[in-house]
DNA sequence: AAATGTGTTGACACTCAACTCAACTTTATG
DNA sequence: CATAAAGTTGAGTTGAGTGTCAACACATTT
C-alpha cells in the first residue's frame, strides 16, 4: 500500500509553496478561511468535491491527487456515470473483479482507441 | 432521447407485478410503508441508493434500471471507484468523450478479457 | 355492515455534510 | 515592543436527504 499523507497536510504544503494565505484562497473559493484552517489541519473532514476543484483551481494544480486522497467525485462525473446504466453496469463488473491499477491504466488505453 | 418513467411509476408497476404490498416491502426494505407509498406517487424523492439495492433484492429485480433513473450509485460502487484514484482519472476520461451505451459494452466486454 | 387489509396524505423529525461567525492566539514586520 | 497579518478554535447554522407517525380513505372479505 502507499503512504499516504492526509489531506489537510497535503493541502497545507501545496498552498504554502505557492505562497498563499488561507485568506486569500477562501476568498477565492468562496468558503470562510477558519474553513481552510481546519481542513488543512484536519479538524474537520476535506471539502465537497466541487469545493475542492474550485481550491485546485486557484491553486493552480490537478484535482486528481486531492480528490483521490478523500474518495470522492466531482458532481459533473458522479451526474454523467448516475445517469447512465451501461456505464453503472461496467462498474460493477468492474467492481467485482477489483481491478489493479495497471488493469484501469490499460482500460483507459482501450478506451483511447475507440474513436 | 428515451421516454423515461418516473422512479415511482416504474416501482409500483414491478411491485405489482410481483404481487407484493406495500406494507411487505417496506418491512423487508426496514423502512414505513408510507414512505413507499410516496415514492411510488412521486411525492418524495427516490430513495437513497442503498434502499433502492434492498428494495430490488425483495422484489428479485436487478438494481440498474431503478438505480439508472435515479442518477444515484450504491455506496459500494462510489466507494470503490472513490478511492481509486487509476478509476477516476479512467472516469474522467470517459467523460470527457461521452461514451454512446455500445461503446461502454464493448468496454465491458475488454473488462471480462483482462482475466 | 363490520372487520380487515391496503393505500394515501400532511405534518413533523432526525442526521449529516458542509460550512459560517466571533473570539482568541501566534507569527511576522516596522 | 507595537501593530498588523495570518492562523486556530469552539459553537452555531443551514439545507438537502431520508425518512417516521398518526390519521384517514378505499377496497375486499366474512
Amino acid at each position: 500500500m502507499m503512504e499516504t499523507k492526509t489531506f489537510g497536510q497535503t493541502l497545507k504544503e501545496i498552498r504554502r509553496s505557492k505562497s498563499i494565505t488561507q485568506r486569500e484562497l477562501a476568498t477565492a473559493v468562496g468558503v470562510d478561511f477558519s474553513y481552510i484552517s481546519k481542513v488543512e489541519n484536519d479538524r474537520m473532514p476535506p471539502p465537497a468535491a466541487d469545493t475542492i476543484v474550485k481550491i485546485c483551481e486557484k491553486l493552480d494544480v490537478p484535482p486528481d491527487t486531492l480528490l483521490a486522497i478523500t474518495g470522492k467525485m466531482p458532481t459533473s462525473i458522479k451526474k454523467a456515470v448516475g445517469e447512465n446504466a451501461a456505464a453503472q453496469q461496467f462498474l460493477r463488473e468492474a467492481q467485482t473483479m477489483t481491478l489493479t491499477d495497471d488493469e484501469w491504466g490499460t482500460l483507459t488505453q482501450q478506451l483511447k482507441k475507440l474513436r
